[in-house]
RNA sequence: GGGGACAUGGCGGAAUCGGUAGACGCAGCGGCCUUAAAAGCCGCAGGCCGCGAGGCCGUCCGGGUUCGAGUCCCGGUGUCCCUACCA
């Protein structure tokens, strides 16, 4: 039998040995074999969405990540919760049934068995006992639960909304889910419909969801996304009577009451119900020809096509409240624009040309006045539109004020008028919450005759998918379960007949709350038990990517502030610490005309890329992995060809993995070379032995000689790599891991026995299928490295006695030289001043700096 | 238009508190081993000048603070990500 490295001899030998043996099974509350004297560690990957194509080499990069941190934790003495699961509900699945009639259960239940077939090959130690994937009934019977919980506090609420249709998927989106009027998946153009949907009211949260991102430990960039996403403005809602029309008033919001008097004309949304009352017989044909335009402008772009502000007058005038009716000052026409939204606010702003870029850029348009109100505190001249903050001018009642406190007393007047009052408003909208589609979890409401609808009761739940063999949608946009039968038909023990509603869940619901499932997965009684609540509390460390900054983590905070009210849950936030990993790259080729170049076209053993059929020469430039370009890596081939470890090593050598960067598959070899020169300090290649006969032996007393000097070398590597923990840049550990290699090598008769048992266990974490096969040989019980102890440092061995003392003059470095490291300063000066007395001569020394540990600094002139 | 991140050799990237720039790896070059090649092992390796000792320049560009700046401050350029009439 052959000793030399060879991955493929052990890794799927040690895989099954940690899937038989439950080696990364974690107990929990209730457990016979649950420790709880043990400190916990939450530590989570957002979980995927099995799609069809498998993973890329992407996935793995944050999923190895938290692999190194679970295993290092575990070996710590943590209790370690790091479970893996699927977000299986969703529109690829179902788009998938409708063309091929496959049942979504059926593709996704496959697509979930590769998902667990490669993540089991690349060795990473999830607690498999605690999987799921939110499509089971047992999963979204809960999921559908605390959407009751939901219903029972009033958060829940149905309505006719324009919502975004989206024709080619036949079903609605939410407004995050389209992006300048197309899908978000699949690219498929959207338009504006009244339906009735349901909604979840998010915005009541808005504040807290606002206010305790600050006890977060949350990248700021993310802290700050869903800050802005939430958009809390505060300003004041003001009422403008309509003249001539009695009993008609114009309500705006504003952040800007100060400039009250300088409001020169308002507009109102396109869809704003106050236009037919108040337009005039004169302008009516005119507006109701703008309105029909700006209805078709939003199916395509209104915020692209909206370059030059359009609008069109309604004939009427409103008064400003501040000023006598009589005052012709007071008097302001009333445009119609569709640059006024009307879901933001209240559909109509006051228009102040003087101190709004767009105010202003529509008063151009249209030959408006423009009126100065706010002149700038350093008393500069402004021509035309002044937005900062400075002093109220041509304003009777706050003349002279600063903006802050104009504010607060154009507030004050204004609710003293009765025609106004402070008010906050958000720029999140309620969560548009169901979608006409099958594949997600139904409704837990029935519909009465009467039109009024009740909950299921919690203990008919779940509401089970009915099973259907036709998903598509009707032209007509009618859910599939609409054409349900049986299903629908519901008769309560009071014999009243009820319908099922129809619409499902997006696909958001099911990972609103999954990371508390898995605190209790099995759990029959409840969602989790409050023995696992308590001992698991909230997730610490959630690592994903930056994509879900905004809506996942906003909706499962949103939900978690529920569940928290409802006293269901400890904490008031679900993630104590969120990192977001970059993103996998990969190079591609730029040819002169600037077109990037499908990798297969590409010629890379010559000193430069070269296009294969033309010979011209390429640039490489970085970009997303993507089909087209066909640089995509599949990571199967990459562990078939270099092996597991190699391929998780090199993820991790890359760079720090909160950085994007390339993947290069030149690079990979290096990593799969490390591992064999590693194997060969342990394994003689050309003997029969399966472990170095020294290694055998147990050692004792301190390491001397070529001992001494691994042992030297390796307590500053383990120090590297502790720290490598601290911003998750593994890459500085594997680097660390090489150098000491470099030194052992050079040393390997003295390798100890001792050296060689916490070298595996500190690799363990990031090679563990070559650290379980060395430690094995070393006679260790199989599979143990993995819940061996974390070495501990020894600081009696932090390198060697000396160190190289670099010596300048005038800060440039003239000299080095080798000094011990607890030389006294003035030793080390007389020292340096020995290495470049050549340079010092016939100069002045003004000062002289001494940095123990690095140089020394001769300031001469 | 707004907000954020980043910028270091041919490539990926190192560099605690401001203290020897380029660790580690890839690619490259030289040597050993070999009939030869591969693999492996040993060594070289930012640029320029010099036979050499050595010197000069160098962390996107321009200024500044400092004994000393990749790191701190001001101004600019470029790349990437997010966002987009939010009143």
């Amino acid at each position: 039998m052959t000793q030399r490295y060879e991955p493929s001899l052990f890794e799927a030998r040690w895989q099954q040995h940690w899937l038989e043996n439950r080696t990364f099974r974690t107990p929990g509350p209730g457990d016979p074999d649950f420790d709880p004297a043990r400190p916990k560690y939450f530590v989570l990957d957002m979980f995927p969405y099995p799609s069809g194509a498998g993973l890329h080499v992407g996935h793995p990069m944050g999923y190895i990540g938290t692999d190194i941190i679970a295993r290092r934790k575990r070996m710590e003495g943590f209790n370690v919760l790091h479970p893996m699961g699927y977000d299986a509900f969703g529109l690829p699945a179902e788009q998938y049934a409708i063309q091929t009639g496959q049942h979504p259960a059926v593709t996704t239940e496959a697509n979930i068995a590769t998902f667990r077939r490669q993540m089991q090959a690349i060795g990473l130690g999830y607690d498999w006992d605690r999987e799921f994937a939110t499509c089971t009934p047992d999963y979204y019977r809960w999921t559908q639960w605390i959407f009751a919980r939901l219903y029972d506090r009033g958060l829940v609420y149905q309505t006719e909304v324009p919502v975004w249709w989206c024709e080619e998927l036949k079903t609605v989106l939410a407004n995050e889910e389209v992006i300048n009027g197309r899908s978000e998946r699949g690219d498929h153009p959207c338009v504006r419909r009244p339906l009735k949907q349901w909604m979840l009211r998010i915005t009541a949260y808005a504040d807290r969801l606002i206010d305790d991102l600050d006890e977060l430990e949350w990248p700021e960039s993310v802290k700050t996304m869903q800050r802005e996403w939430i958009g809390r403005s505060e300003g004041a809602e003001v009422r403008f009577p309509v003249a001539e029309v009695e009993g008609e008033e114009v309500t705006v919001f504003t952040t800007r009451p100060d400039t009250l008097y300088g409001v020169t004309f308002m507009v109102l949304a396109p869809e704003h119900p106050l236009v037919d009352r108040i337009t005039t017989a004169d302008q009516r044909a005119a507006v109701q020809a703008y309105r029909e335009q700006a209805a078709v402008k939003s199916e395509l772009d209104r915020t692209d096509l909206a370059k030059d502000k359009t609008g069109v007058a309604t004939g009427a005038y409103a008064l400003n409240p501040l000023l006598s009716p009589e005052d012709p000052e007071a008097r302001i026409p009333i445009h119609v624009g569709d640059y006024v939204l009307m879901g933001y606010g209240t559909g109509a702003i006051m228009c102040v040309p003087g101190h709004d870029e767009r105010d202003f850029e529509y008063a151009q348009e249209f030959g408006l006045p423009v009126r100065t109100v706010v002149a700038p505190e350093d008393g500069s001249a402004v021509e035309g539109c002044f937005t900062g903050t400075g002093r109220a001018v041509a304003s009777p009642r706050w003349d002279g004020l600063p903006t802050a406190e104009a504010k607060a007393r154009s507030l004050g007047i204004l609710e003293e008028l009765g025609c106004g009052t402070a008010r906050v408003t958000y720029r999140l909208r309620d969560w548009l919450f169901s979608r006409q589609r099958y594949w997600g979890e139904p409704f837990p409401i029935l519909h009465a005759e009467d039109g009024t609808h009740r909950r299921v009761a919690d203990e008919d739940l779940p509401v089970e998918l009915p099973e259907m063999t036709d998903f598509a949608p009707a032209e007509d946009g009618a859910p599939p379960l609409s054409r349900a039968g049986d299903w629908l038909e519901v008769t309560d023990p009071s014999g009243a007949r009820l319908v099922r509603d129809t619409d499902t869940m997006p696909g958001w619901a099911g990972s609103c709350w999954y990371y508390l499932r898995f605190m209790d997965p099995r759990n029959g009684q409840a969602f989790a038990s409050p023995e696992a609540l308590d001992y698991w509390r909230s997730v610490d460390l959630y690592v994903g990517g930056t994509e879900h900054a905004v809506l996942h983590l906003l909706y499962a905070r949103f939900w978690h502030k529920v569940l928290f009210d409802e006293g269901l849950v400890p904490t008031k936030e679900p993630f104590a610490k969120l990192f977001n990993q970059g993103m996998l790259q990969a190079f591609a080729y730029k040819d002169a005309t600037g077109r990037l170049v499908p990798s297969d076209e590409v010629e890379l053993s010559g000193p430069e890329p070269i296009h294969r059929e033309s010979g011209a020469r390429l640039e490489q430039v970085v970009a997303k992995m993507s089909k087209s370009l066909r640089n995509v890596v599949n990571p199967d081939e990459v562990c078939a060809e270099f092996g597991v470890d190699a391929f998780r090593l090199y993820e991790m050598f890359m760079g720090p993995l909160a950085d994007s960067k390339p993947w290069n598959p030149r690079d990979v070899p290096g990593a799969r070379r490390f591992l064999e020169r590693l194997w060969r300090l342990f394994v003689d290649e050309e003997g029969d032995q399966p472990i170095r006969a020294e290694l055998l032996v147990e050692a004792s007393g301190e390491p001397e000689g070529e001992a001494l000097e691994i042992e030297r070398a390796w307590n500053p590597c383990l120090q590297r790599i502790n720290d490598s923990f601290g911003a998750f840049n593994f890459n500085t550990a594997i680097a660390a891991f090489m150098e000491w290699l470099n030194v052992a090598t050079k040393h390997r008769a003295g390798f100890r026995r001792d050296q060689a048992e916490r070298v595996l266990a500190a690799l363990a974490p990031f090679a563990p299928h070559v650290a379980e096969e060395l430690w094995a040989r070393l006679g260790h019980e199989p599979g143990s490295v993995s819940r061996a102890a974390w070495p501990a440092l020894d600081e009696r061995y932090m390198g060697s006695d000396t160190f190289e003392l670099a010596v300048q003059v005038m800060g440039k470095l003239r000299g080095r030289v080798e000094a011990p490291k607890d030389a006294s300063k003035d030793q080390l000066e007389a020292l340096a001043r020995a290495a470049v007395a050549d340079k010092l001569e016939g100069k002045e020394i003004k000062k002289v700096i001494v940095v123990p540990g690095r140089l020394v600094n001769f300031v001469a002139m």
